[in-house]
DNA sequence: TCCCAGGTCCTAC
DNA sequence: GTAGGACCTGGG
């Protein structure tokens, strides 16, 4: 059987710096030169090289599932062909080579910002892998590697509060169940803002509901819209690229910010569009991840 | 031991 | 509206 395998055009991709960017958080290098890593890719286990990504656990010959994970058709250099000149954005770009966007499941992407408020990445995974350990599938594969299926919307809003305390969800356990009840009951339809525009995908997700606590806020929101869904406009603001911005984009902060509420944040998220336009998030994206490397380089 | 983390929510002005 | 604080808990 030939199993689902796409090829990598020569210097497409660079497994370790995407795979380890902060989009997503269940990927593993295999060993310490950290060439060849390990994930899930709807549902099925996937080894993925600086060449190849290839599935392991199934005997599909789908490969239309790899291509859009791995954001295939964008070409990164007439995307940034389309940004004004930028010195800094410029600069990341040259540091981050094999840099991709990942088009991840909304649902997994959206319980996984939520398990990220107020977190560091290793927590951030813990707790994932914890909900995947605990409500997921096991995944059969030929190699001696445990791999989970993340757990669906229904089996989590049926999920009891001791249990998710149990995946260390602290007080996110609350906002796990609450939209994995609205998923699946079909309030909130993930796939269905596919089809719409940033703006109505962005209202649809933090849409307040009857007064509850949702979880969700525009930052939350934004890194589904940009990691899940392709909406390309959206720029997720954390604290790290509010950092960024007001030190290399102080017109677009308008100087320092104390506290981003959340009318500042769409301020300072529009003004970016407005500067870099419906590749936005791509610009977002490498100044990010940037960050994070200058930062522990230091 | 203490502080912080890819935020969000609640409360008091 | 906006600022300030609480929030679970694992890691550094």
């Amino acid at each position: 059987m030939t199993r689902g395998r796409i090829e990598f055009p020569p210097s497409f991709f660079d497994p370790s710096i995407t795979l380890d960017s902060g989009q997503a958080f269940r990927w593993r290098p295999l060993d310490e030169s950290r060439n060849g890593w390990i994930g899930i890719v709807s549902g099925n286990v996937v080894k993925v090289s600086e060449k190849e990504a290839r599935v392991l656990s199934d005997n599909s010959q789908d490969t239309e599932a790899l291509q859009r994970y791995f954001s295939i058709d964008d070409d990164i250099d007439s995307i940034f062909a389309t940004f004004p000149y930028d010195k800094t954005l410029n600069s990341s770009k040259r540091g981050l080579p094999g840099l991709r966007l990942l088009t991840q499941d909304p649902w997994e992407c959206l319980i996984s910002f939520v398990c990220s408020i107020n977190c560091n990445i290793p927590s951030i995974r813990l707790k994932i892998d914890n909900l995947s350990r605990r409500y997921g599938k096991k995944i059969e594969t030929d190699l001696d590697f445990e791999a989970y299926s993340f757990p669906t919307a229904e089996t989590l809003a049926k999920a009891s509060k001791r249990d998710l305390l149990t995946c260390k969800l602290g007080f996110r356990w609350k906002y796990v169940k609450f939209i994995a009840k609205r998923v699946a009951k079909g309030e909130l339809d993930l796939d269905k803002l596919r089809n719409v525009s940033y703006q109505v995908s962005l209202q649809e997700l933090i849409s307040e509901t009857s007064g509850m606590t949702f979880g969700v806020g525009p930052k939350v929101a934004d890194c589904v819209l940009l990691y899940s869904l392709h909406k390309t406009e959206a720029f997720p603001i954390d604290v790290w690229i509010l950092r960024c911005l007001e030190r290399f984009y102080p017109e677009e902060t308008g100087g320092s910010v104390r506290s981003l509420t959340p009318k500042k944040y769409f301020a300072i998220s529009e003004a970016m569009r407005m500067k870099f336009g419906r590749y936005a998030g791509y610009a977002q994206l490498y100044l990010y991840v940037k960050m994070r490397h200058d930062f522990h380089s230091m």
